[in-house]
DNA sequence: CCTACATGCTCTAGTGACTAGAGCTTCAAG
DNA sequence: CTTGAAGCTCTAGTCACTAGAGCATGTAGG
């Protein structure tokens, strides 16, 4: 169990750039190094960058992961705060689901109307062209509702 | 007819910053300018910004509305073109919203099963650290399938 | 021991679609 | 003529990486 950052890479399905980042930003603590001054891991990190993937993969931000490797880190505090942070996170991908679903019925109306003549009569064009045609009259704030967020899974 | 940037702005929804943005990035093209280097703006802008800023509300990216604009600008062009462009866009939401689901229900299945207890024995914890427990085995691929891709409707 | 060549290192910059701020000028009202 | 809002340009920051330059190290074969 000494891995360079190339087997951890390999092991973890972390890229090898990716894996200095999460050094870099304090997700990952500064391992040990060889000699030639090369990095040497062992399976304390191996655990840790499996946390942080899998992390990611449900689509945690960096602050919510170093949030639950806190958490994670004291076995014997009470667990509310991890719950509400996953309770949260879940909030915002169903409300994620729920735009991306009106905006898939918008478009999916918008691709069945269009019925493939000129550009001038295409329903496509029409309806991006203006919004008075468009099912959706979402009223929404324009504040940062935006789409942002941390992506969702990878693999 | 003759409208200032801030004019513009609450018109359309779109922020003065953004129309600058979308100026700079060739999606509008250079207005007029007053004496004093103002920039000021005709109806053609007007519509022109409804054009983008709705089809930004549809989650199409820069590039697909570059694409949108020139196809528009042909009115005399056959469509399939435009079509083509809303039917790939179309599927990509698709397939976001069916990842985003997959993440939901783990989540939703993590949230649950979670008992308020220590740390140590939270089951929110206990699945991010371990992939195993998770009922998701996706075994897609690495590449990017990523999040990324143009955030979606805003308003 | 020497040579390849893969892998490692650091550092900088780019991605997308904006957003925020500094530091300055212009405009419209009173 | 003064005030204050709104305009201007330019740079840098956001998020989670990714790509590349230019160099050092590690390892297998000869």
């Amino acid at each position: 169990m000494n891995l360079t950052i190339g087997q951890l890479a390999r092991e973890s399905g972390v890229k090898v750039p990716t894996i200095r980042f999460y050094e870099q930003i304090g997700l990952l603590p500064p391992p040990a190094r060889s000699e030639g001054n090369q990095r040497r891991y062992g399976s304390a990190a191996v655990e840790r960058l499996a946390f942080v993937r899998h992390a990611r993969q449900l689509g945690f931000d960096v602050e919510a992961i170093r949030e639950l490797l806190r958490l994670a880190a004291h076995p014997e505090a009470p667990c509310h705060d991890a719950d509400a942070l996953a309770a949260r996170h879940l909030q915002e991908v169903e409300a994620r689901i729920e735009r991306l679903t009106r905006l898939r019925d918008e478009l999916a109306r918008m691709v069945a109307a269009c019925e493939g003549g000129t550009a001038a009569e295409c329903r496509v064009l029409q309806v991006v062209g203006d919004h008075g045609l468009c099912a959706v009259h979402s009223n929404a704030s324009p504040s940062p509702l935006a789409g942002g967020g941390p992506s969702e899974a990878r693999g």
